[in-house]
DNA sequence: TTGTAAGCGTTATCAT
DNA sequence: ATGATAACGCTTACAA
């Protein structure tokens, strides 16, 4: 098996103790540059590397985090996912990923696993499922430093990473007002995401700004976030099935856009000559669609950027930690090809968050 | 911060020794009923949990394992990493992925990185950019055991999981020649790439079975796997751009369909009026876009099983392992909407690789 | 049945 | 400038 060098191979070979071969691959200046020169030579060629679990036991932290999400195989996440690792392998931290699919006793097991696996620190985006939030509160109390970002949760109080949801909801609503739609239905996430609840009001209140009525038979929540087999056609068949049919429809997340899709067009309803269609999502494939979709994007790579930051800044501070922040960064509309920056302030504030 | 309880504390608790609290968690039956009961009840008040770096440290092996892929935005990868992760959790191991985003060096990079860290086994898909592969080599004859799965090496001598690549390419390309295309050509990732080669030699094999000559310029190379800016799109181009332009293109992978897909259509081209497209790609959204497209599938799912459950058994065997076998998986065609399986023996193979 | 001590690889503290 | 020792949390011979 795998027999790495040690600190105390080095010693033994070179008739030195431990603690000076520990010194002198550190470059301590109370050794001298002969030993060192020694030390390091032997050292290279032998490839020592120090064990990291060793280092871990002393030190009593693991140099490694965890991220808690629903779904890789979702755009937003896999981007977001991109900019943790591209922020924590430069700081020297492992990336543990979990997946809960959206099932809240999942998410319940994993952060268990990675937390008694003894992470650092948590980048948490909550399942669909997730009504409660002990799991993460507990460890939270405890010490444990947690940063959330996009699906967040307002029972805990650290730092967060989210988009301005509302007005993404609210500029796309808009767009397909200014297209004409009128009767424009909303398919969602869960109910308990705070996300969710925030895209909801943007869209009423687009509504309402237009004089509009808010039609209740036209709000589908989806509680498994779309994976429960059937969840979404079945949302959409309701929708196409009402007496008074939406000609449109604005959906909150990645999953449900997709799964909408392929619904309607199993029902044989063309987009947009039959239904219009908006929604959050970050998949460059929504351009390959023909006629190809508006969507809201989210800076996920940024998010999970400033997200690791932040957590990395609370894992490595000394003392307890009492002011948090929450970060509002900015969504953008693409519409059909074209990307219309919504927000020019937006690179403001993402560097205003790195600082 | 963060504060566990030790064996130590509850030692120290109770009046016994470490030792004695050791073996009573653990069940020894060289400890009383009475102590057993009291050690369990007190770390069950406590919620002791056992140091799992502390253990690593031990027992010299750190029960997590490494994967080493181009891109989790990638559903073939992102699937294949479910069924990773649905046999490691099980068997108490833990995950870390690395994406490579098809660079060599991030790959040597990344695999230094995870060894430094030292993960008890890689599981290996290499990049595209990929020629020479002594980074693994160095590790694999150290010990470090390692599977390859997709993207394997016939450079090291371990277990792969691989699908038919060769059978899965001419079966694409006999279903195009089939549907009455004649000019066929073939966009593939880097020819360093074995699976590159097979399914170049499947694509081969169709034309001459089908007496059509096999011409070398309908075959175009991506070298870093699409990841590069304007790869694919200078390749369908040019493709596009010659005499005798050819009127279906099979693609050797994910990446490569989607970006030719969106190049065809920045060149105003229909698919399939004007040109035919199949490809080996796992994504779910080809079914969307209108026609939907020919897919080939692999089994992304098991293969990570698979290929898991090999490293494990590597990992945990006591004696050097000699024999190592390649698990040879079967795709599967999807015709516009209807799966037509190839290869019947598909499910029988599986179950026998899991044994 | 329980305790003592050594060891996993490293570093910090206190000698020398 | 270098060495001895203890400690991080746990397991396991070996003693008692």
């Amino acid at each position: 098996m795998y027999e790495a060098i040690t600190i105390k191979d080095i010693a033994k070979a070179l008739g030195l103790s431990t603690s000076t071969i520990s010194r002198a691959l550190r470059g301590s200046h109370e050794i001298s540059q002969e030993t060192k020169r020694m030390v390091m030579e032997y050292a290279e060629q032998f490839n020592y590397r120090p064990n990291p679990i060793a280092l871990s036991l002393k030190e009593r932290r693991s140099r490694s985090i965890g991220v808690v999400v629903c779904e890789i195989a979702n755009t937003f996440f896999s981007q977001a996912i991109n900019g943790i690792e591209s922020i924590a392998y430069n700081r020297g931290y492992h990336v543990i990923i979990s997946q809960s699919h959206e099932s809240y006793e999942r998410e319940v097991v994993n952060v268990e696993h990675l937390s008694s696996r003894s992470v650092d620190g948590l980048l948490v985006s909550l399942s669909a499922e997730t009504d409660r939030i002990d799991h993460f509160k507990k460890l939270h109390e405890k010490g444990l430093p947690i940063v959330f970002f996009d699906r967040v949760t307002d029972e805990i109080e650290t730092h967060k990473v989210v988009v301005d949801n509302f007005k993404g909801a609210y500029d796309a609503v808009q767009h397909l007002i200014n297209a004409g739609f009128k009767k424009i239905a909303h398919l969602t996430s869960s109910s308990h995401l705070y996300i969710s609840r925030e895209r909801l009001n943007g869209y009423k209140a687009a509504l309402v700004d237009n004089n509009i009525s808010v039609n209740d038979d036209y709000i589908k929540y989806c509680n498994h976030g779309g994976m429960i087999i059937g969840e979404v056609e079945n949302a959409i068949k309701e929708l196409m099935q009402l007496k008074n049919r939406p000609d449109a429809i604005f959906c909150a997340g990645d999953r449900l856009m997709l799964s909408a899709l392929s619904s309607l067009k199993a029902l044989d309803i063309k987009v947009p000559a039959d239904v219009g269609l908006v929604g959050f999502t970050n998949s460059p494939l929504v351009e390959l669609i023909e006629p190809s979709l508006t969507a809201i994007k989210q800076p996920a790579f940024e998010m999970g950027q400033i997200a690791t930051e932040l957590l990395i800044k609370l894992i490595e501070s000394k003392r307890p930690v009492t002011e948090f922040e929450t970060i509002p960064l900015q969504t953008e509309l693409c519409i059909r090809n074209s990307t219309k920056n919504i927000h020019a302030e937006k690179s403001g504030k993402v560097k205003k968050a790195v600082l």
